[in-house]
DNA sequence: GATGAATGAGCTTTCATTCAT
DNA sequence: TATGAATGAAAGCTCATTCAT
């Protein structure tokens, strides 16, 4: 439900039903995608966890490939809203920049662990090959996104004097790479702990303040 | 079954032609499993690919699954081993410490994005919800133990004053977060272009040494 | 699954088509697996010889054995319920008693060499090994409950005075024994005579009655 | 074949392991055969079971179906031998008739239910719709030359006044139906008993005796 | 608009059989 | 002669998709 679209105030109410199975129908897609993949997902499967009967399917959404489509550009136009929700609280000045930046990494590796953000990331790269424009859309629309509104958050911080950077653009995707380090490369049979997690973020922030602070935010107690 | 069983030395002439189809075979599949996935290539394809017959891949690997497990260790435990043979040029010293920093990311890079190490990684992540073990078996004999031989490396340089570095296993992690910076999520239909690789290696490098080096080995030249 | 899930009655119209689809099918399925045995019958014949599709076979039966075991027992049953209906000549006394009990034997012969008893009795034999709970299921709710039948009458015309038996069951079992004589190995390539049958009833039903008679009902004529 | 195909004596020890191999491929081909029937069983378990190499069963055999047929009509030549060996007992005067016939009747009972035995009636009959020449002509070398010879030693009781037969041959055929009464129809999944065996034998020599007696051989004791 | 039924195409896998050694 | 390897053919089963109600 791609961010604008379910600002349908007051849909006719002969529409209500059929809206609401359009959405069971996205919901139960996403679930079944994730939990065996796009090939393996059959559409009887996603017909019965939406209970809905499955040329219905045909006639909200016209194909398989057509629906993947829909729950995948839907769910990463909502994880990428989050993420870029979660810049809101940057910090503006070096008061509290460590901690400012340590909570803002939080919340940014909070929006990258989420389940439906994985289970989207997991699906568009395991299909890549089948979807590449699909994962390019996504791409286009999202993390470039994401990382121009981080650079210029950076910008203005290195404007103000509280950082030293030259590429914001770089500091912001090398920002990104040290507070997800290895998150990339998780996803696979084991949970991620959320102890680690928190290491992680204070680790990276601390090295990216190493690499571009000016010295004024020591790390603080230890 | 077990990965490692190919290793007869010195096969009886006999067989010659059999080890042939059988590394025909592997080869075969690698294409095709990168070029489709895994579930939309079928053992048409690879046969025909392969230049054998489809009950022949039957007689020397079992079953499409078992196959594909081969194929994804064989070429994983390759390219595992080519990325540490990169690190035996990992620099001792600091004469010369960026550059030779440099140089070894250069190389990581290159391994990273070689053909068939991405293809690999696109295949597990892919295929992370049917084989999860085979992801996890493959992680542990591969990145883990990089990172550990990296590590050690770095914690080398750190002994002897090059480096100020408090936790090995992370400043490694760091390390190659920066100089891969945003590779993980390439992939899609842009080919990577080789001059953006090196900006990206040169300003990870630089960003890791101004948080971990000590102040004696300055940006040359710029 | 279970074998009488057939029983709706008065369908709404709009299932006419699916029911006819089942039957055609399981007729198919009888004559293909009476024609070429169980496993030489692939589902491509028998669809074809239903005029369906073979998804519809696995939309209706749910897999080439389950198909296997509706048509046994359905026709099973269908064999069976002649058997019990012939039994309902049985003569109750011994006013003609010799011709009555050759009645029934003929018409007992007739049902056990009808095409499609002789069928699943070969088919149920020939696949006992892969399905042996299946002839064991036959065989209690069909001969089983036929022998029980027809020594109950045996008895009641033992009561009377008109036959000596000391165990009916026994009895019954010679009974068929007698009348069927050589009949279970036949089979094979000829077709079975029908002057022979006659005679092998009489002579059946003639040492039977040697054996059991009490006297008063010699062989007519001879 | 083939009673007599067995009895080269001293052959070349050269062909010692040849024969060897042919009677080892013969026996693992019944067992195989056996457990599983004719289509179930594969010539890669056949030839695991005798120790072989597959393409060694086609130059001693030549292809499954002549295989099976040589089992077949191997295995029932040897039946049909151990029940003509059992009719060498037979009585020839009424001196203890009964007990001579009930001794006779176990004999045959027992090569009726030899594991051997069944498993050929078994698989000719499963087999029946693709080899049916194949019924025909083991019946013709078995079943029906020992009726014939069963006949005849009944007709020598007959001509010596112990018994009161006309047919000979139905006679026979009424002896062995009253003595197997239901056996043809037993091999599904439990196992003989061999107290109920005995209690059949008995009742069927006691009926057949009671229709062909001449009255002097009573049942004895009861 | 929603659904039960039907289908054409395609997949993995197995097996009897034949080469080449 | 005995065998390991290779293969052509075919079978059971699934699925995305479309009619007809």
């Amino acid at each position: 439900m791609s961010v604008g679209e379910t600002e349908k105030k007051t849909p006719p109410p002969a529409d209500r039903g059929r809206l609401d199975k359009r959405r069971a129908i996205l919901e139960a897609a996403l679930r079944v995608f994730s939990r065996v993949g796009y090939t393996q997902a059959s559409l009887d499967m996603i017909a019965t966890e939406a209970g809905v009967a499955k040329p219905t399917i045909y006639n909200h959404l016209g194909s398989k490939e057509n629906l993947f489509r829909h729950v995948m550009t839907d769910t990463a136009a909502r994880s990428n809203a989050k993420s870029l929700a979660a810049l809101e609280s940057f910090p503006g000045d070096d008061e509290a920049l460590r901690t400012g930046l340590e909570e803002v990494a939080h919340k940014l590796v909070a929006c990258y662990v989420d389940e439906s953000s994985q289970a989207v990331r997991r699906l568009l790269y395991a299909e890549a090959v089948r979807f590449p424009d699909l994962l390019d859309a996504v791409r286009a629309s999202g993390p470039d996104q994401f990382i121009e509104a981080l650079a210029g958050r950076l910008a203005r911080l290195a404007n103000a004097g509280h950082l030293r950077i030259e590429d914001p653009v770089r500091a912001a995707n090398q920002f990104i790479a040290l507070v997800y380090e290895e998150l990339p490369t998780y996803g696979g049979s084991r949970p991620l702990d959320s102890g680690e997690l928190s290491d992680v973020v204070v680790a990276g922030v601390d090295t990216f303040l190493r690499a571009f602070g000016t010295g004024r935010t020591d790390r603080t107690g230890k």
